[in-house]
DNA sequence: CTGTTAGCGCCTTCAA
DNA sequence: TTGAAGGCGCTAACAG
């Protein structure tokens, strides 16, 4: 006796009628959910499996108010391309994804534009996410507070700055720019400069912590050079800077691409790194050990950070309340200084 | 007058009343479809303003029999880890997530593990996605073929075989392999090696390409070294054959990644690139630029990638065909070789 | 143990 | 131009 009859088998009430069962019989015996008869349950799985038929996610996040899936937004602040080419952004990226769905919860990935002081809120009230991770506060801290007084799903991905009302997961960035310092001045130099863009928060703690760490006759001549995020963009900055005749023994990039770039650039005007000049990172992205210097770097730990992203926000989701979590960076001496 | 008498604003009922008017003029005004008097829908949509009220779009979704959202899927295949440290891949996400966006679509990221002939129809099954697009065919082929005969909305980012029934875009891998071949025997290289895991259709077809156009007694003896995408795995694998004495004079590495991992395994062993050893990559990643030396590469172009594929399948999910598309890669000469 | 019923928030036909 | 009503596919009281 074949149950063929029925045309395809689209939703409990077609399967219902196949099985002669009611439609919550069948809600029952598929979501393992709510008493049922053994053989019952049995019985109405084999026929999805032999239809092929699966519960509808999206109906049944409706009905359960919820939509099952996490929002991870990029906002493009301060440079366009940024998360295109930055190796940490996506990186991390790969993590959530991993992490989210161990927890049950799809990764809505969302670029966003950040204009104006609507730009979260908007995207909050169209409901397409139970959360929000934001990977990177840019210059959105105002917005960001505001938001987080009424929203609480809601993680960033950055600096922690003790004013912050809303929750963060991210490296030290003042410890890791001690490092940094101490580690150049253990090396004999002197003559130091950043480069980074200090508008960002996170690469503004970098800074901070490098200079604070410093003897106060370096501190002082320290310079501080304006280099974007992406390769194009900070090798031309760097290489304007040694074409100036600006000569340091030793520079702190705010990234791994940044260092790459300054290394790039110092090569075409024939200084040696290490040897004329020293120059440390920050990531510790996976090409950190294929350049050549290899590069000593400051590293953050992304797969931890994922990790506590994801578990911090499904916390805040069961009604925790959790607190801002500031994660150790580590310095990786590799070839570069 | 004010109307904050009732609590929260939440679904169109609650606006529908604090308006005086229906639901159903509610959701016309919001949707802006449907005939409505010019007045009626400027105010509602005021007052939904006012409330911070905004169409949930999961119910939405439901009511009109979609969900919003293309799934992009990221098989772990071969590798565990290609996607996290694969630059190339990541690249293609932040565009796609531009281009699924411009059209309308939310982005929805998965990460699978392909386990069986189920894992795709599965998730098909689930509903979760208007439409799938998978980046990198890996070793599942059968499982492509099978479920693009009943599931029409599917797409891949993938090399493109005469026999596949399912829709790629991809860039022309055999004519990347050909312009490789050419120019390293253009350099005078004839002692070759190619470095990838040919068990990737991908790879294959590019080191099937790199062999078609090399002359036959050069062809004869190429090595073929099994190396893993992630720059760890690659290193060690370089170093490892060049430990063994082997001395060519000539790599064609599977990707840029690979090709970087090469050049510093080679430079551990005392080889000067491009002096004694050219190396060609393949992908042109971002920081291709930025290597010691700048790496000369097999460029693919990703925007126009993520265009396509975006574009093949929103025009699948109205009605029309397509037809699987190649793109030309492009020699870019620096310094590696 | 199982069925009936009332929605989740929205859109759309049909009538007024 | 607007309203009433039915239903997208599912779950969860409440009965039986």
């Amino acid at each position: 006796m074949t149950d063929e009859k029925a045309g395809p088998v689209r939703s409990i009430t077609d399967l219902a009628r196949i099985a002669g069962v009611s439609v919550s019989t069948v809600s029952r015996a598929l979501t393992a959910k709510g008493a049922l008869n053994t053989e019952t349950r049995r019985r109405i799985q084999a026929l999805a499996d032999h239809h092929g038929f699966r519960l509808n996610v999206a109906a049944q996040n409706l009905r359960l108010g919820r939509t099952g899936s996490i929002a991870v937004l990029l906002p493009l602040g301060h440079e366009r391309g940024q998360h295109l080419s930055d190796p940490f952004f996506m990186a991390m990226l790969g993590f959530l994804a991993d992490e989210l769905t161990e927890r049950g919860y799809d990764l809505l990935l969302s670029r966003v534009l950040p204009q104006g002081d609507d730009w979260l809120d908007a995207f909050i009230r169209a409901g397409r996410a139970d959360g929000i991770i934001i990977i990177g506060q840019s210059d959105q801290g105002a917005v960001l507070d505001a938001v987080a007084d009424r929203y609480r799903p809601l993680v960033i991905w950055g600096s922690h700055g003790p004013r912050n009302r809303y929750l963060t997961v991210g490296t030290d960035n003042i410890a890791g720019g001690q490092l940094a310092a101490h580690h150049l001045i253990d090396r004999g130099r002197r003559k130091l400069a950043f480069f980074g863009n200090v508008a960002v928060p996170e690469f503004a703690a970098r800074y901070q912590g490098f200079l604070a760490a410093l003897p106060d006759d370096v501190r002082g001549q320290v310079d501080l050079v304006h280099a974007h995020v992406t390769p194009e963009a900070s090798q031309s900055v760097a290489t304007a800077y040694f074409a100036a005749g600006n000569r340091p023994d030793g520079i702190f990039a705010a990234s791994d691409v940044t260092a790459m770039s300054v290394i790039a650039a110092a090569a075409d005007h024939g200084l040696r790194v290490p040897a004329d000049l020293s120059v440390v990172g920050f990531d510790d992205v996976p090409m950190a050990r294929l350049t050549n210097p290899q590069l000593t770097t400051i590293r953050q730990d992304i797969a931890q950070g994922a990790h506590l992203l994801a578990d911090l926000l499904v916390r805040r989701l069961g009604g925790d309340d959790g607190t801002s979590i500031q994660i150790a960076p580590t310095l990786i001496v590799r070839d570069s200084a």
